[in-house]
DNA sequence: ACCCGACAGGTTGTTTTACCAAGTTTGAGC
DNA sequence: GCTCAAACTTGGTAAAACAACCTGTCGGGT
């Protein structure tokens, strides 16, 4: 008996048809043999070959016309742009990954931009961490996570050890609660001197401040995260279909 | 005769149960139908149930579990927070959808950051396009359009009036080539002094630049779009999954 | 000679019926 | 109380038919 799992024929097909398209067996623009060339090579039934085509189609590898054919496009140069989305990485690596230094931990006013984003009244109150983020023993990020203090409750947040655990994986264990998406706000403005001297830049460069909402998939906001970035040292990346 | 087109049957039934959901007759975890009731409500065959329940599954609405049932997650939050990309607007609308003044259209050489981004030799010469936008009178963004020359032959961008089709119409029909994905690097820095004039913003704030090149499906780039915003007057909001 | 419509044959899109496989829960029987 | 089979669930495959769409060809007309 044989403990190894098959992966479903359409899934192979699937494998298959992208080899030939990395191999250049399919160029790039040319056409894809029909579904009834298919079904004669490989032996399969017309719902599997369209099951395969439909994969291959979401993940951008062809593009089907009715009527004339399915186009090969080539391998999605998508997938392999990775993006920096900078609110993640902070939500899911343990603190213990990057070395830095805690600056704050503790129950503070809520900065008017941050309320609006948790959806609370402006001026009420709650959890923040902030840890000062060094890179090559020179300080170059500032990153604040902020939480309604009822979430904070029960967490191991308020210490002032780094957290072996993502935060994400954190409160997920402990509060029950689930991540969904994030809606980032980007800007710029000058820092502040405390933020100057804090971050060891000049006070003329501009501040790239990234301000993360986690919400869950119904839209609720749990966490802030805003990330401060000295403009001549940073920059975001980040890529997207067109259309 | 009727000549509007009724959608497919799957489509209809992915309708019925978001508004179901929205309408919260679907309580988010708690447990749909099983594929045999809605058959059976509907009067459909299994695949096409299955089929808007893919759709639903891939677009967040509803996780699957074999053996269990689907579970309801509620309305993707993520669907409705339309993404603010500036590169995408300025390649898709027409210019005459937003007021301005053509600043510059003709070769010029290269800025090193943009020759990067195109893939071509520092300091070699391309195709300029740049159009100061301005919103209720006052000039509120600086784009700037650049392509190699070979592909600005031909077509109407350097002319003087605002084009009526998208750019990236005018070049896909014009040239052939199709857009597929947008690189995008966010920087800040203060202004030069013609850009702060140009733009009629103080020399103290600073700038949000946006680069976004446009690549086709392999990864080659075609057009490299500069956004200049002044930081006090805009912010750049996206919204992405979590994992 | 040229243009235009009808038509045939190809393609993908949608729907149906049927069956089997795999995971989960339930309850009957021991 | 435990085991295990039955009955549910979703996942996958096969075969068939019709609809919608595109592209040629073959006419007939101007």
């Amino acid at each position: 008996m044989s403990l190894e799992s098959v992966p479903p024929k359409y899934a192979q097909l699937v494998q298959a048809l992208q080899r030939r398209i990395e191999s250049g067996t399919y160029q790039p623009g040319s056409l894809l043999p029909s579904e009834h060339q298919l079904i004669a090579e490989f032996g399969v039934s017309r719902p599997t070959v369209v099951a395969a085509l439909r994969v291959l189609r979401e993940q951008g590898w062809i593009e089907s016309q009715q009527g004339k054919g399915r186009f090969v496009r080539g391998r999605p140069a998508m997938a392999s742009v990775e993006s920096n989305r900078r609110g993640q990485a902070f939500l899911t690596n343990p603190e213990t990954d990057s070395p830095g230094k805690l600056v704050e931990a503790g129950s503070a006013a809520l900065p008017n931009r941050v309320a609006t984003l948790l959806n609370v009244q402006p001026k009420s109150r709650a959890f923040l961490r902030r840890r000062l983020v060094t890179r090559d023993g020179e300080p170059t990020e500032l990153v604040s996570l902020w939480l309604p203090l009822e979430l904070s409750e029960g967490t191991d947040l308020t210490s002032g050890e780094p957290l072996p655990q993502g935060i994400r994986e954190h409160l997920q264990t402990r509060k029950g609660v689930r991540f969904d998406h994030i809606v980032e706000q980007i800007t710029a403005r000058m820092p502040t001197a405390g933020e100057a001297k804090q971050l060891g830049m000049p006070k003329n460069v501009p501040l790239l401040a990234v301000f993360g909402a986690v919400r869950d998939a119904s839209g609720l906001p749990l966490v802030v995260v805003e990330v401060l970035l000295p403009a001549d040292r940073h920059e975001l990346e980040d890529a997207y279909p067109v259309r």
